[in-house]
RNA sequence: GCCCGGGUAGCUCAGUUGGUAGAGCAUGCGACUGAAAAUCGCAGUGUCGGCGGUUCGACCCCGUCCCCGGGCA
């Protein structure tokens, strides 16, 4: 067991959508040498860079990031995928010299990097896309012969949750509870934490999220989808069913919907920010700082000083 | 001006031989173990357009007025 004084330090900023987590990043930068990691589901693909409100080029001048874009579209990328390269990069980071900071707003994500994921060896792709061919009700069905226990727990409209324990019971051999009672790849314990979550109020953030949907179209959004359907993926890929993705395509099909479908994709932004906020407000552990002020300027130094000291004292 | 249709939850609408109303969406709250920007669970809310009448009782029937849509002049 490695002693606190010795643990490096990792530090977290977490929070909704839109929440200010870029600007409090880039300026930490400027008072620690941090290299930024990007925490963030939709933003590791390579195919949406406007649309899932990735940092800018010019933003990401002003400091290393990484795992910003690097999976293509064409993949389906996982929880345990990112913790994976999440952990490399925050090896190699320590590597040189400079400290991981981490920045994003899915919270699974960050739950499997600290406290590890069920050891669920990989699923054989045919078992795969056969559970994910059924309807829900019939893979429900299937879990209740296979599983009983995972089938009682699930609602049966639980398309997500059916379709894994199914194909986790299927693929292996043994009920996803049997792998679920332990945990594998947590670093949490080997590392000196250093968590800020923001939680703003949420109308000046969902005020953000509609501003910045406006923005989106008018700074190639339209492109980025254009060319991202182009490619013919599978619409059930990560990718095609990011926020705004089939809203824009919609648009793109008919531009008499535009402003019908601009109200849906805001619509989206604010469910999945609550979502968001549910998660962050209750799920981590209670001493994780939480800020639940607006971001304007000055205070996004203050606060950045703030995680300096976090980082440097404790 | 006349005729027809409509005015019920934030929105779209359903409804009852007359017994003070319910779906979807939105909203709020919550869950979350390899798709998580995913997926799911729970929960509000109503002067049923106004006024008057009939009735033990009206969202429902009658009268009248207002508003919206369409048609005819």
């Amino acid at each position: 067991m490695i002693s606190d004084s010795e643990k490096l330090p990792l530090i977290l900023i977490a929070g909704p959508t839109a929440s200010g987590k870029s600007a409090l990043a880039l300026a930490l930068s400027r008072l620690l040498p941090v290299t930024i990691i990007n925490a963030d589901a939709s933003q590791v693909y390579l195919d949406l860079a406007v649309v899932s409100a990735r940092p800018s080029e010019a933003e990401e001048r002003q400091a290393p990031h990484r795992l910003f874009g690097h999976v293509d579209g064409a993949q389906s990328y996982s929880a345990a995928a990112w913790a994976a390269d999440a952990r490399t990069a925050i090896d190699r980071v320590r590597a040189n010299w400079r400290i991981p900071l981490l920045v994003g707003g899915t919270g699974l994500y960050l739950r499997t990097l600290l406290d590890g994921i069920a050891p669920v060896p990989e699923i054989d792709p045919d078992v795969r896309k056969a559970v994910r061919t059924l309807a829900v009700g019939e893979a429900h069905v299937a879990l209740a012969s296979g599983d009983p226990a995972a089938a009682a727990r699930l609602s049966p409209n639980d398309t997500t949750r059916v379709a894994r324990a199914l194909e986790v019971v299927r693929s292996t051999g043994k009920p996803i509870a049997h792998w679920q009672a332990e945990r594998i790849g947590g670093i949490g314990d080997t590392v000196r934490l250093v968590p800020m979550i923001l939680l703003p109020p949420r109308e000046w953030l969902l005020a953000r999220c509609d501003a910045r949907f406006d923005v989106m179209l008018e700074t190639g959004g339209r492109d980025e989808v254009a060319a991202l359907i182009a490619r013919n993926l599978d619409p059930m890929l990560p990718v095609m069913r990011a926020i705004g993705v089939r809203e824009i395509a919609g648009m793109l099909a008919d531009p008499a919907q535009t402003s019908s479908l601009t109200a849906q994709a805001k619509i989206a932004t604010r469910q999945y920010a609550k979502r968001q906020y549910t998660w962050f407000r209750n799920q981590p552990p209670a001493d994780w700082t939480r800020i639940e002020t607006q971001l304007d300027n000055e205070f996004i130094n203050n606060l950045a000083i703030k995680l300096q000291h976090m980082a440097l004292t404790d």
